[in-house]
RNA sequence: GGGCGCUUAGCUCAGUUGGCUAGAGCACCAGCUCGACACGCUGGGGGUCACAGGUUCAAGUCCUGUAGCGCCCACCA
């Protein structure tokens, strides 16, 4: 029985079929099994905002990889995935939609129809992408699928959170912060971004009090003169020396300030020598006026108008007050001049508007032990990062140690859980109520007192005379949090940030702190926790460079915090897939490529072949990309004005119809076809699955009569043992690689050994074999062998292909394998990784082989160079050493037939013959008769160019010989190689040389 | 300003600890409907390894500097 398959792979039959049939058949699944050494990844878990990118398709095809590889080396793998709520960005996203759908802000909804609207929104996406990555061909555990705000990852959140605020490490901080007046929010360092902006530098002078001096300033922001505390000066500039320990008056509003001296902020060579202090509107302004413990007045509402505190300016926009500031000091005559300028300005990532630096309350972990712990990870060795560079970003950032600022003002996300109350203390009747009698220490500011669930702690400011209780509530006492509401107490409105529960992750999915445990410390030395026993620390962490800092260095922080553990051993740093353009995808830039378009156009395994092969040790690598004309189905190459939204309509050159730029955010309107995009960089990966897929075509249509067998390898005939060899290295070269992350390495061996080895040059010579009863056996069992060791091998990187042919080769040859045959896994996902016996690579057989390719390659050489017709056999005569002529005698039917030859005589006595061209190689002289074909003078020409390039290459070897520093100081055998060498040379040289005289006298 | 990378064929990238005449894919040229594959087969052309110095018997590879590009961090009254 044959088994015909189709000429062309089909990657979508197959796509649908496979993804169905291991899902039916749970091979992504796994369970605690002590028998088995685990390996675990957790997802890096993608945003819930939108959809996925190439970045993503990268970063899961590079875990899918290694854990499709582990499991088949027999580890118990598990790759968790999952999704984040992506606390601002999410929130950001919906109600940007609700203002331009519905025309309303979230006041309008209230919070609680805000947060319903947002999990409608996350339900959406998160489905979305959780079908982008099993169209991906992921291999995760989709049963423990787990979102950041799922009640196990709240329940670590609450624990976290609870036990650094008994242990002291949460405190609470007025501090400067980028506060977006738009989102009415603070946001990270990180969500912001700079960017040149045309501004004004205005000079104005405060007088001095009592006497006619002035004190002259600039600044680009007047409008906070409001919030002016001091003037500051150099200590040393002597224009200025004076005037320390004086007061100025703000004329706005007759504030009386002091002028100080400060070394730090002000640098005499700038300006006017003279700086104003803001320290609640800036972060130098903050920092001096720590130092000088001066008044931090906050001129600013959340919304970006001016507070109370601005009198009369009160309840104007910022921008507003800033003209009307300076028209007053220009009519008190204060103003000196204004030069316009561009101005470096912070930006939200999310509104787009510019930050303000605000002075707020905001929730913090301090840094400093946490951080050093997770330098010690590194330094010491239990996580290590490949490539190894990257550990410098991670040591530099922790080596910081800044707080981390962990409350943000949103409503989506782990709300923080501590309750509040203020402008009261505790009442001696709640000290009772809560059992704190005895548990109480007090200074004159600050009091606390701990039970086993609760964190209580009262601040009292001396500014205000206001007492401020704060309570932290461990998770499960919903009862209790209703008794402090009872009270009074209201809990904070603020959310933590988002990367505080992506922190937790890699235990936090596997159930931290335990299943319904509460009263037992939590812990991997807890015996109920198969779970976090079975998988943790994970294995790897596979992630891009841009979250070393924000995700990486926070996992390890907790990790050794919580559980006393590491959460991985290895972080591996992939590449990051870039435009055409060198920039990185973003969705701001709208330059992104979704990785469905890719699939729909060159099939997944063409997908991750491309994924793999571009993720390299330094590059990251460039991606140009078109679109495909939705019209007329031609490539329009992208260019730099099709991005960044810019352009809405692109018009085919080919057919001169519009049509819309494709990708992963699409502009909404949706009147014009919208283009899929493509990439040429992944035309190889296709061309790949089918090339591979028509080798196992023709291997299948020839195991008519197969009978599995063991195989004795020293019996079998050289050109078996030599792809047999070929093959042992391969394997162990592709092993090799995905140790040490090199996946380049990976899809770069497995496809040069399927191409150029196997189909190139083994399932050729297999052809002739076949025909012949008597060779027919050994020649299918070996096909078989090779063919089944090439799918394990490329099944990581192309799990589709690899399957289709894996489940045809089990109709054909269910008993098969190398060394000995045994029946085949039920699929290829769950078949034991090649390992093949070291002593099968055997480099002299390579060599022999690599002898004869060489010969075939200059007789097919000469056919082209003559276009003498395929089918006319060529005359060809070798003179060669003995040796060399009875590996070519064993392996004449295949030269016979790989070169076309007719008669084939080799030995050392064999002539030149008349009118022949001639080839030259270390080991032989090749001559294929071109009677009545020949042109003498060309020939000759060519033989003259490859003769002064051999002289000159034999000059400069002697050459490098005649240095005595040569011979006596290169190892020797580098100088045995180049007296090897030099003899090679003139040999081939004199052959040459006759091969021209004898030519010529033709 | 500090740090980490990068610059090799027209394009996108490899090139392990310095050691034969620097590789691949795509593109290009020529020839092939030869019973697996035109997403293919066969062969070919194409590179002053950014630039300038240095170390070394030997440099694409190590060091210094210069130029350009990218990313991260800090700062810019």
């Amino acid at each position: 029985m044959t088994h015909e398959l189709p000429k062309q792979y089909d990657p979508h039959e197959a796509q649908k079929r496979w993804l169905a049939f291991w899902q039916e058949q749970g091979h992504g699944h796994s369970r605690p099994d002590p028998s088995r050494e685990p390996f675990t990844i957790v997802i890096p878990p993608p945003n819930v905002t939108g959809a996925l990118h190439l970045g993503h398709a990268l970063n899961n095809t590079l875990q899918d990889v290694l854990v499709r590889w582990r499991r088949m080396q027999g580890y118990n793998a598990l790759w968790m995935p999952g999704t984040d709520h992506a606390g601002i960005a999410t929130q950001a996203v919906v109600e940007r939609r609700l203002r331009d759908t519905e025309s309303k802000t979230r006041h309008d909804l209230g919070r609680e129809e805000l947060v319903r609207r947002i999990w409608q929104w996350k339900d959406q996406y998160e489905a979305r992408i959780l079908g982008q990555l099993r169209e991906l061909g992921c291999s995760c555990d989709w049963a423990r699928t787990r979102f950041t705000l799922d009640p196990v990852c709240a329940r670590a959140v609450r624990h976290t959170f609870f036990k650094m605020f008994k242990d002291g490490l949460i405190f609470r901080g007025k501090r400067l912060v980028n506060w977006d007046a738009q989102l009415q929010t603070s946001v990270a360092d990180d969500e912001t971004y700079t960017e040149e902006v045309k501004g004004g530098f205005w000079t104005f002078r405060y007088p001095v009090k009592g006497s006619d001096e002035f004190i002259r300033f600039s600044t680009t922001r007047p409008e906070t003169m409001l919030g002016d505390t001091a003037v500051a000066v150099h200590p040393t500039d002597e224009r200025h020396r004076h005037l320390i320990g004086k007061t100025v008056t703000i004329p706005l509003n007759g504030r009386e300030i002091p002028i100080i001296a400060d070394g730090q902020l002000v640098d005499p060579t700038l300006g006017t020598g003279a700086v104003k202090v803001t320290p609640a509107h800036d972060a130098n302004d903050y920092a001096c006026g720590l130092r000088h413990k001066l008044p931090m007045i906050n001129i600013l509402n959340p919304d970006g108008t001016i507070n109370e505190n601005g009198g009369k300016y009160a309840g104007l926009e910022r921008y507003k007050a800033r003209e009307e500031v300076t028209a007053e000091m220009e009519r008190l005559g204060l103003f000196e001049g204004r030069e316009d300028r561009a101005i470096p300005l912070k930006f939200s990532d999310r509104s787009k508007t510019p930050i303000e630096p605000y002075l707020s309350d905001q929730w913090f972990v301090s840094m400093g032990n946490l951080a050093q712990t997770a330098m010690g990870a590194v330094s010491d060795g239990l996580v290590t990062f490949h490539p190894k560079r990257y550990q410098n970003t991670y040591l530099d950032w922790l080596s910081e140690r800044r707080d981390w600022c962990i409350s943000r003002q949103l409503w989506w996300g782990h709300r923080i859980p501590v309750w509040t109350r203020s402008g009261r203390g505790w009442t001696e009747d709640e000290i009772e109520e809560f059992g704190l009698r005895d548990r109480v220490k007090s200074t004159d500011t600050f009091i606390e007192a701990f039970t086993e669930d609760h964190a209580f702690q009262g601040r009292f400011d001396p500014v205000t005379g206001e007492t401020t209780s704060f309570i932290c509530v461990a998770p499960g006492h919903e009862e209790f949090e209703q008794r402090l509401v009872d009270k009074g107490y209201v809990q904070d409105p603020d959310v933590l940030d988002t990367w505080f529960s992506s922190a937790l992750w890699p235990y936090s999915t596997l159930g931290w702190p335990g299943p319904a445990l509460p009263d037992q410390p939590p812990g991997p030395q807890n015996p109920e926790w198969a779970e976090m026993r079975s998988y943790y620390p994970t294995s790897v962490l596979v992630t891009s460079r841009d979250i070393i800092t924000l995700w990486v260095a926070r996992m390890v922080i907790t990790g050794r915090y919580n559980v006393d553990q590491v959460p991985f051993h290895h972080v591996y740093i992939h590449p990051k897939i870039l435009d055409g353009f060198g920039e990185t995808m973003s969705k701001t830039k709208g330059n992104g490529i979704d990785p469905l378009d890719i699939i729909a156009r060159y099939g997944t395994d063409a997908l991750r072949y491309g994924m793999v092969h571009v993720a390299t040790e330094t590059q990251d690598s460039r991606m140009p990309v078109s679109n495909v004309c939705p019209n007329c189905d031609k490539l329009v190459s992208v260019k730099p004005e099709h991005m960044y939204m810019r352009t809405r309509k692109v018009i085919c050159p080919d057919c001169k119809k519009p049509f819309r730029p494709g990708g992963p955010w699409p502009a909404e309107d949706a009147e014009l076809p919208t283009a899929r995009q493509a990439s040429e960089r992944f035309e190889a990966g296709r061309n790949f699955a089918n090339k591979l897929w028509n080798a196992a075509r023709f291997l299948l249509l020839n195991l008519e009569g197969y009978r599995p067998e063991a195989l004795q390898v020293k019996d079998l005939p050289i050109e078996d043992r030599w792809i047999l060899s070929r093959l042992a290295t391969t394997a162990a070269a592709v092993t090799q690689a995905l140790e040490g992350y090199h996946f380049s390495e990976v899809a770069r061996a497995v496809y040069d050994f399927t191409w150029s080895e196997f189909c190139d040059w083994y399932v050729e010579m297999s052809k002739g074999r076949l025909r012949d009863e008597a060779s027919r056996p050994a020649a299918q069992r070996v096909q078989a062998g090779v063919l089944d060791a090439i799918l394990r091998l490329a099944h990581p990187v192309m799990p589709f292909v690899t399957e289709s042919l894996w489940q045809a080769l089990n109709e054909a040859a269910f008993e098969r394998g190398l060394p000995a045959p045994e029946p085949s896994a039920e699929s290829v996902m769950i078949a034991p990784w090649p390992a093949l016996p070291p002593e099968w690579q055997d480099r002299a057989m390579e060599e022999r082989i690599g002898r004869m390719q060489e010969l075939v390659r200059a007789v097919r050489e000469v056919r082209n160079r003559y276009t003498v017709d395929a089918r006319q056999p060529l005359d060809v005569s070798v003179r060669c050493r003995p040796e060399v002529a009875a590996d070519f005698e064993l392996l004449r039917p295949f030269i016979v037939q790989l070169a076309g030859v007719g008669t084939l005589q080799c030995g050392s006595g064999v002539a030149k013959p008349p009118q022949a061209a001639s080839h030259v190689n270390p080991d032989f002289e090749v001559y294929v008769s071109l009677r009545g074909l020949i042109d003498v003078a060309a020939e000759g020409k060519r033989l003259e160019k490859q003769l002064a390039e051999k002289r000159k290459h034999l000059q400069g070897t002697k050459a490098k010989l005649e240095n005595r520093n040569f011979t006596d100081k290169a190892p020797a055998d580098v100088v045995q190689q180049q007296r090897d060498l030099v003899a090679d040379l003139e040999n081939q040289l004199r052959a040459m040389e006759a091969n021209l005289q004898e030519l010529q006298q033709e």
